[in-house]
DNA sequence: TTACTTGCAAATGCTTTGCGAGCCG
DNA sequence: CGGCTCGCAAAGCATTTGCAAGTAA
């Protein structure tokens, strides 16, 4: 995983207390998940309350804009985010829980790419999201 | 493609005279694009002064509980409405021009599915939209 | 110092909903 | 008739923004 603080400051983005406690946050929090824009500012603002959600929707849209973090639209209807990972991956989430994980897949990637070239396309984003429910073993 | 008012009516929703118009509308503009709410409306009111922005709300909210029409949601922020057709597709999307191209790609499909059940997971649904900008020719 | 940031509250944009009137079966 | 629908306007929600005060470099 990247270190977002490191990067949007060496791309030159004035790093602010509020802006360094929400690198952080994000950081911590994509250890385990994708947390979204509210979830966020409920753990910034514990550590400062001079934080306000207006700011985490600045910062995030900063951040994302400078490469360190990346943005992502379930169907849940609220924006959530991730620190940078070092390679690329898709995700499936658990209509029931909630729970998404995260996997890779060579194989897509390459008929994405061939598939949008048919088309005349040159690919620069997808998005490619599976939801399903967990398999029970015994029954 | 279906039968957007022969499918509702016949799973029992009542067709009022909005409704049949907001279907005839739909399956008119699913020939050649994905109409937004906003863009249904304008057309449905102009067939029939009476029919509100709400109504359309409502309404494609129903169609698409009866299963006659299907919703999507690219990265412009508003849903997008499609007749439902025969088979299966997903979509390109022009980023330059907001132009919306469709295929179908089996390959693709049978992966996703082995993805999801190598994570122990059934796949209930899916979303796969490619984002792409025109190959010139001529450079 | 000086341009960039922030908090606050107001404004957005899309979508949903309460309500009383109207319509379908 | 009786419940389902409708238009209207108000309400919701997530997100954005104007402004005056505060802050990093």
């Amino acid at each position: 995983m990247i270190d977002v603080k490191k990067m949007c400051r060496e791309k030159g983005l004035r790093m602010t207390g509020q802006r360094n406690i929400i690198a952080d946050v994000i950081t911590e929090m994509s250890l385990n998940g994708h947390p979204d824009v509210n979830e966020i500012f409920l753990n910034a603002n514990e550590k400062d309350k001079n934080i306000s959600i207006a700011t985490v929707y600045r910062t995030v849209k900063l951040f994302e804009e400078y490469g360190a973090i990346e943005k992502h639209e379930f169907k849940d209807g609220r924006s959530r985010y991730e620190a940078i990972e070092d390679h690329h991956h898709d995700h499936l989430i658990d209509i029931e829980s909630g729970e998404i994980h995260e996997f890779t897949n060579e194989e897509i990637e390459n008929i994405q790419r061939a598939v949008a070239n048919s088309l005349g396309y040159k690919l620069v984003d997808h998005r490619l999201e599976l939801y399903g429910v967990k398999i029970k073993k015994n029954n």
